[in-house]
DNA sequence: GTCTATAAATAGATAGAC
DNA sequence: GTCTATCTATTTATAGAC
């Protein structure tokens, strides 16, 4: 019994590790229920045994993305908000040449096309991600404009075609944090 | 001729601006081409007589759509940056309670996921942003920083689940805008 | 240029054997 | 729980009549 459990968690386990890479990466619509299970090393026929729908996966993708992503690790977190914008707002993040990138920046206009559970998912994330924010932010107000300056700085600088504009934009967004005032 | 060219005008303006809003609204994805035809009063066969893809749909329409939006137009243009902000950052504009919501908003992460036509065509219709940005504001960082904040910020209210939670969002973007010193 | 009809491919979800 | 096979629906794109 023990092992049948075991293995059943072992297996929704790998199908959340590989839809996580492949939503964040890709987003919601350009990743196959197929993709994932085969990136899984499944079938297709097996999904309907962990997951109830796409979406659900995907609102379970997204809390598995956030704690898979090295800004959710304990090891290594950043002393202030400078040192997590230097974490946060690199090419190489932006590039995806990490294994998991955040899924708040990566998918924040994909977010609004899905169900409840979806968008409430997210908000969860956010929400950590805020909370962390004000322990190096001089109060509240300060820590949500970090927030959006690191997210939507990554996000956009994503989406630009100009890669040295992209670098530019992520400059500015480092330099635009607020720390805690001394 | 001029009658025909006229017409054939016409029908291409009349898809465009229905992709533009079906776009905005919906992603790429979401969004077939017999949607836009049918908005577009037209039939799906009649489409690639204007358009070589979807994609090429997809990034004429994005050009589209900042001009449509409210914000191009040179009419009650902003005089400085927090009215820029108290125009853009508002909980009417994130739940596209108008017709032409931003693109660069609603379709940041999006765009990632699209060819070079499309990247080519945001960062355009950015660098337009920036610019008008930049002349209520200290300096090209500080334009930057301020993009982000509105168009990151009405993202990331966008993709929340919890309202209050985004205005108050909204709201600090709308604080952390830094106007051009006197 | 616009229409109807259809090709060709893909994807979400289910059925039933093991 | 996992597999193969399949149903059903949707979508991009093309062909050919008008």
């Amino acid at each position: 019994m023990a092992w049948q459990k075991n293995h059943k968690g072992q297996s929704k386990d790998k199908i959340l590790q590989s839809a996580a890479m492949l939503f964040t990466h890709h987003g919601f619509d350009k990743v196959s229920i197929d993709h994932v299970m085969q990136k899984a090393e499944l079938t297709r026929g097996a999904f309907y045994s962990h997951f109830s729908s796409k979406s659900d996966l995907y609102a379970q993708a997204i809390t598995k993305a956030a704690q898979s992503s090295r800004l959710s690790k304990v090891t290594n977190k950043p002393q202030s908000i400078e040192e997590f914008g230097k974490y946060y707002l690199t090419s190489q993040h932006r590039d995806a040449q990490c294994q998991q990138p955040c899924p708040l920046a990566f998918l924040v206009s994909d977010i609004s096309q899905q169900n409840k559970q979806v968008t409430k998912t997210y908000t969860k994330v956010f929400n950590h991600f805020v909370i962390e924010a004000e322990k190096h932010s001089k109060d509240r107000e300060q820590a949500l404009q970090n927030a959006v300056l690191m997210i939507g700085g990554l996000a956009i600088s994503r989406a630009l075609e100009d890669k040295k504009f992209g670098d530019e934009l992520l400059q500015a967004c480092q330099a635009g944090l607020a720390p805690v005032s001394q």
